[in-house]
DNA sequence: GCAAAATGTCAAG
DNA sequence: TTGACCTTTTGCA
């Protein structure tokens, strides 16, 4: 479930979890054993997410490392307790605290960073509206002035960082913004709304762990007596009534991803 | 038992 | 624009 909150999240937990302590990191399945190795045994220091990248502070005596972790698809970190037991799957990263430990798997990075390595990834990242120096302006000036469709804009980590397929979505639907207007089409005022709301729908996401955007009001219809809530407008509901205003969600694809919108809604 | 899909990114053409 | 890649889970035979 990878969309920024996510990654938010872990750094907040890894911080708590292992924070000034001694770890002993390891790679079970080989592929990131030279950087287990070099930092095996150190104080995990800090852990800082920026959009949906994570960033690992590890120390001993005067050396540090860094390291840089991005779960792509369908990375993923669990817990165990200490002691863990054999690795089950392909485990790419094992970081044993006191406690509690935690396996790696599946992510599209995990290797060590130079500060540079972490200054260049900043710098081709746009604001993160989980980051308290989030700049809305910086956002703002990237999307005003391109013609590409909003919908593919939000999806761009330059134009804004740590949205994915779902907020991305459910954003635009909450904004009734049709997700193909071009961002010179939308003005100043409807992208400071959207910000802020994308700020408090992912500070949610980072508490609860997962996304959660229909408002108690929207919480009827059809769905209402699932088990669970309705946490989602449009995302993956094809051909589902809206919970607005009963029209099909609608699917295309844009970039090379899935995209849902409410015809009806958003125009 | 196997194919397909998934909240992502990058490089090749 | 397309394909490759990382891994697990789900759905269909």
């Amino acid at each position: 479930m990878p969309e920024g909150h996510t990654l938010h999240r872990i750094a907040r937990r890894q911080q708590k979890l292992f924070g000034g302590q001694r770890v002993a990191v390891s790679s079970p399945q080989g592929r990131f054993a030279e950087g287990a190795a070099l930092v095996d045994g150190w104080e995990f220091h800090r852990a800082q997410a920026w959009g949906k990248h994570l960033i690992q502070g590890y120390r001993d005596g005067r050396r540090s490392q860094l390291v840089h972790v991005h779960l792509g698809l369908y990375g993923s970190f669990t817990e165990l307790p200490v002691p863990m037991g054999e690795p089950v799957g392909q485990v790419r990263m094992r970081i044993e605290g006191a406690e509690v430990g935690t396996d790696l798997r599946g992510p599209t990075a995990c290797e060590l960073y130079t500060p540079a390595d972490l200054d260049d990834l900043v710098a081709r990242l746009g604001p993160d509206p989980l980051r308290r120096d989030g700049d809305p302006e910086r956002m703002w000036r990237a999307i005003h002035r391109s013609r590409r469709p909003i919908a593919a804009l939000l999806m761009d980590q330059k134009v804004i960082a740590g949205v994915g397929n779902v907020y991305r979505a459910e954003v635009l639907f909450r904004a009734r913004l049709d997700p193909q207007r071009p961002g010179t089409a939308i003005d100043h005022e409807t992208l400071t709304a959207l910000w802020a709301d994308l700020v408090s729908l992912m500070r949610i996401g980072v508490r609860r762990g997962r996304i959660h955007v229909v408002a108690p009001e929207d919480d009827h219809g059809p769905g209402s007596y699932a088990p669970d809530r309705p946490r989602t407008y449009v995302y993956r509901r094809t051909g589902e009534p809206c919970r607005i205003c009963g029209t099909p969600i609608a699917q295309t694809e844009l970039e090379g991803r899935n995209l849902y919108w409410c015809p009806s809604c958003q125009q």
